[in-house]
DNA sequence: CAAGTTAGTTACATAATGCAACTAACAAAA
DNA sequence: TTTTGTTAGTTGCATTATGTAACTAACTTG
């Protein structure tokens, strides 16, 4: 039956660095694998956790000292080959979070890597890391996901340069405007700007706060 | 640790009844909840079992004898109270299958529901079901998802009541054979029709082989 | 062979999108 | 103080996508 599952819950933690897509790791320091890269990661404790979200936090608490404004479940990886223990089960969830956060903290053994060039990972974790980004690739083609990676605020091509690291792709700056006042999820800080060099400064926004703990989706995409 | 966690797969199959999109249950054979009907499932074989998509496989060939064209993991729900026996883990799977596969046949203890109508099932399984919903709808609106739901061949208007099933709403004809067109992804049985009742009869199409094991994706949408 | 019904197409109005060219607002250099 | 360069933000328009109504096609039944 399932006495030699091994139970596990990982964290694919995503933030923009230098407009790309980046991926936290945090070095293990137990076996296997010890003192290597990975994800985020930790057993569920049937005892303190109440359900699998509820682990999710304890360890992004934990290995990062965040509870990031984004998390959700991404897949479960599961089976007899993935981790040298054996059988084991890994309910997989990704965070996004603002970057500013992660960089500013002091947090020891944290590491950021662009999510398109990493090297060999241990256990399955290359994998999940791209199925994370699919999903984020997907979900940022009609959403507001985007929005969790920008900070308390931010500006429009600010927010473009994000969405453009999420999906991979260059977007129009008209149609982009046209889509975030249709998504309709942003409100202007009066009067406040973003003076960034010998140019026009950029209006600054930030998200409603009925938004900042909900998607909020297009019907038609970007 | 984990030892006292419980891994079990869970399987919402889904078809189309009725122009209605149903799910299968099956007759608990042990407690908790014998006799019930619930969603099929067990326990993963470590040893049997090289991954999850393995168990769910064996599962679903145990329980209903079928092998669906569409089996996707859906998400996995876990924690301290839905199940009697203590912690547990269900990976849920979703299959798509054509529904004469089911009702013709001989599958004891099997029983089809339609998913806006069921009554109270054990375990979470009325909120895993809810999830299934909401996955499909979500992708039927994007991809040729609701093709696996059809038979080996079928018209055009039956192939619209089927998407009209998974996204409970209705379509306008013109927009649906445009976008499956745009798809690509059937062609015509040629000279075969199929003659419905003292009207014209429906030009009969069937999925290209490329496209039995692999979803195509609309670039915008219904 | 006329009537009824569904299949499938055509034509056109309306809406969404993408692009280019514009104006606006700043800093720094002249 | 004016000019220059750069990015922010808007406007107008061509192109494409979508929805609707009205059409033609092909069958069965009376």
């Amino acid at each position: 039956m399932s006495e030699s599952i091994i139970s596990t819950v990982d964290i694919v933690l995503l933030i923009i660095k230098d407009d790309r897509l980046c991926v936290t790791l945090s070095k293990r320091d137990k076996e296997p694998y010890a003192n290597q890269e990975a994800l985020p990661g930790g057993y569920i404790h049937a005892q303190d956790d109440r359900d699998c979200l509820d682990a999710a936090v304890r360890i992004l608490q934990q290995k990062t000292g965040l509870l990031p404004p984004y998390l959700e479940q991404l897949k479960t990886f599961a089976g007899a080959a993935r981790d040298p223990r054996g059988w084991s089960i890994s309910v997989v969830y990704f965070a996004l979070v603002d970057a500013d956060l992660i960089l500013s903290a002091t947090n020891p053994g944290l590491t950021i890597w662009p999510v398109d060039a990493l090297r060999r990972l241990p256990f399955d974790h290359n994998e999940i890391i791209a199925a994370a980004v699919d999903r984020i690739r997907n979900k940022s083609q009609y959403s507001s996901l985007p929005c969790y990676l920008a900070g308390e605020t931010f500006s429009l091509p600010r927010l473009q340069k994000i969405y453009e690291a999420c999906l991979g792709e260059t977007l129009n700056k008209v149609s982009f405007r046209r889509k975030m006042d249709e998504l309709g999820v942003l409100e202007a800080v009066s009067g406040q700007t973003e003076s960034a060099g010998a140019h026009r400064p950029a209006q600054l926004y930030r998200l409603k706060s009925e938004f900042k703990n909900q998607l909020k989706l297009l019907v038609r995409g970007l």
